[in-house]
DNA sequence: GATGAATGAGCGTTCATTCAT
DNA sequence: CATGAATGAACGCTCATTCAT
C-alpha cells in the first residue's frame, strides 16, 4: 500500500466510524483496525486525534464548498441564487451522508463551537457567499431585516433537520421533495 | 436528606454536569461529588449511566410539556395556535438553557435517534399537540401539503438552531426578536 | 486487606521498584502488580506518578531526620556534632538501601533538581541542622572558609559514593570502616 | 555528508540531548532529527540505543583520559600528582558540562553498574592511573590506609558533587575556588 | 549504505461499575 | 439504603526498532 493510500485509508475509516458512532464511540484502535494499520501509523499523519478531527473537517469543507459553488451565477436574482445554494447543499448532504453526519457531531462539541466562534468573528471563508447573499437580500429589502444569525438558522435549521431525518430513514426525501423544502425555506426568510 | 430528595439532587447534578460539559465530560463521580451523594449511590436509583440518562430526558418532557400547553386554547385558529405553541417553546429554552443544552446532546446521541424512532413508529406522548395542529392544517389546506416531518423541520429546525446561537451568545435573542422569529417559521409551513 | 494496608503497600511496592529498576523502569502496571491491587487503585491514593514519587520521597525524609537527629546534641563540640550526624546517615543509609537508591534516583531527576533549588533558596527544613553545623564552624575558624555548597559536597559527596559502592557490594563497609571514613570527612572540611 | 561525519553527527546529538534531557528524554527519533540523519540510519552504525549509549561512554572516557593526563609527570611527588590529576578533572568537567551530565546519566542508570562492576572485576584502563598513585600513596604510608573504593569515594565524590551544583547554578566555581577544593579532597585521604 | 513510513507493545491515566461494610 | 474504596478494561499516545525501497 503506498503511503497516501494509508492516510487516505485513515481518513476514511475516521470518517465513517466518527459518523457512525461519535467521537467517543470511535476510538484510535478501532479507527486504526479499520484502516487496517497499527495503532501508531496514525500518528504518522496526525499530531493527535484532535488534530485528525479538524483536519476531517477541513477536508470536508473542500470538497463540499466546490460542489455548492458549482454552477453558481453571482449575477442572477437573489432568489434563484438562494434555491441553487440551498438545492445543492441538500443534495451534497443526502449524496454523502457520512460527511453529514460527521458534520453534526462536529457541530456539536467543543471542536464545532470554537470554530462556529472564529467564523463569526469575520473569519473569510467558502461560508460567505451565504452571507453576502443575505446582506444584499436585506439591503435590497427583499429578505427580511433580522440579523444574520438569525437568517442563517431559519435558512439552514430546516435542511438540518430534515436530512437528519432522510439518514436515519425517518423520511424519504426524494426529488419531488427538495424543490418544494427548499421553497419553504425562501418564505422563511422572503419579505 | 431524605430519600426522594438524594435522587432529586443527584437528576439535577446530571442534568447541570450533562449540558454544560456532554455526556462524556461528566463522569460518574463528577455527578455524585456535585450532588454530595456517594459514587454507589446513584446506582440505588439508576440501574447504569444509560439510564440516568433516559430519565433525565423523561423528566425534562414531564416540565416542558406542561409549560408549552398552559394556555393553549385548541380551538383558535391554527395560526394562533403555532404561533402560541412555538413562543412558549422558544421562551422555554430561553429560560432553561440547561434543559436545551441536555436537549441536544441527547438528540445527538445513540439515544436520542432510538427514542425518536421510537416515536416515529407512533408512540402516542406531549408533543402530539404538535402533530394533531399540523395534521389537521394540511387537511384545511392552511399548511403545505408535505410530509409531517418536513413540517416539524421547517417548524423546529429554525427554533434550535436559533436558540443554540442565542446560547452561545452568538445573537442575543430579545423580546423585540421572538415574535418576528416565530412568524418567520409559519411562512415556511403555511401554504 | 484494610484501607491503610493498601496505601501502604503501594507505597513500600513503588519505593522498591523504583529503587531498582529506576522511575521508568518501574511502570505503574508493575508496581500495582507487586503491590497486588489493581491498576486504577494507585490512584485513588496519589493523583499521578510525579505526585507518588514526591509523596515517597517526603515519606522517606520523614523517615530519615528522626533517625540522625536521635541523640543530637546541640551543645557539644562541633567536631563531636558532625561525627555523629554523618554517622548517622551513614548508618541509615546501609540500614536502608531501599531509601538510599531512591534518594539517588530522586535527586538524578527533574524532580530532585526543583526540590535543591527550593532548599537552596532558603526553605527550612530538616536538612538545616547540617547548614547551622557548618556556619557555626565557619564562623568559629573550625571549618574552611568556603561556600555552604561546597562544605556540603566535601563532606556528603564521599558519603554518597561510598554507600553506593557498599550497596552495590564494590566494598564492604563494616563497622570499623565507618568511623576512618567519617572522620576522613572531617578532614576534608576541618581548617 | 561522508560516512564517518554521521556518525559523527548521531554521537555528538546524542550526548547532547541526553545530557540534557535524560535517557528516556531523549529519544531515538529526537536524535537522528537534530543529527540531521534519517531515524534508521542509526541502527546502520548502533545495532540498539544501550549500544549507543555505550559507545557514547567509551568516546568520553576516550577524550576525557588524554586531556587529564597531559603534563602528568609519575615522578612528581604524590600530592602533587594527585593534585594535577584532580585539578585536570575538575577544570574537564567545568568546561565540558555535558560530558558531566551525560557521565553522571550514565552511572546511574544500569549501564553504568554494569560498568563499574566490570572495572571493579579488575579490568584494565585509563581510570588505572588513579588506582596506581593511591596503591603507591598507601604503601608509602602517605596515604589513609583504606581500601582503594573508600579513598576513590573520599577523592571523587565531592568532585563530583560541587560541579554538580556548578553546572546546575547552585554555586560558581571559579578559579579561586577550585584548589582549596582539590587541597580540600587531598586533606580527605592523606594520612 | 541510507531512508523514513510503519509497526505494536507498552505507557500513564480514566471511569462506569461493584460490593463489603 | 448508603457508602466509597477498589476494580480492570479501555483510552490516547509514545517510541525503539524494522524493512521495503
Amino acid at each position: 500500500m503506498s503511503k497516501p493510500d494509508k492516510r487516505e485509508e485513515i481518513v476514511r475509516s475516521a470518517l465513517e466510524l466518527i459518523a457512525e458512532h461519535g467521537f467517543h464511540g470511535a476510538p484510535m484502535a478501532m479507527i486504526s483496525k479499520h484502516a487496517k494499520v497499527a495503532a501508531g501509523t496514525i500518528y504518522c499523519y496526525f499530531e493527535s486525534k484532535d488534530l485528525l478531527i479538524n483536519e476531517l473537517y477541513k477536508d470536508l469543507e473542500k470538497r463540499m464548498y466546490p460542489f455548492i459553488l458549482d454552477g453558481y451565477l453571482p449575477d442572477r436574482p437573489i432568489r434563484e441564487r438562494f434555491i441553487h445554494l440551498q438545492t445543492a447543499l441538500l443534495r451534497y448532504f443526502i449524496n454523502n451522508p457520512l460527511d453529514f453526519r460527521f458534520l453534526e457531531q462536529y457541530h456539536n462539541s467543543p471542536y464545532g463551537v470554537a470554530h462556529r466562534r472564529d467564523k463569526i468573528l469575520g473569519n473569510k471563508n467558502g461560508c460567505d457567499v451565504f452571507r453576502d447573499l443575505f446582506e444584499e437580500g436585506i439591503e435590497r429589502k427583499l429578505l427580511k431585516e433580522l440579523p444574520l444569525s438569525i437568517l442563517f438558522g431559519l435558512a439552514f435549521g430546516p435542511v438540518l433537520s430534515i436530512v437528519r431525518d432522510h439518514i436515519l430513514g425517518f423520511v424519504i426525501l426524494d426529488e419531488t421533495l427538495i424543490t418544494p423544502v427548499i421553497e419553504a425555506c425562501w418564505d422563511a426568510i422572503k419579505r
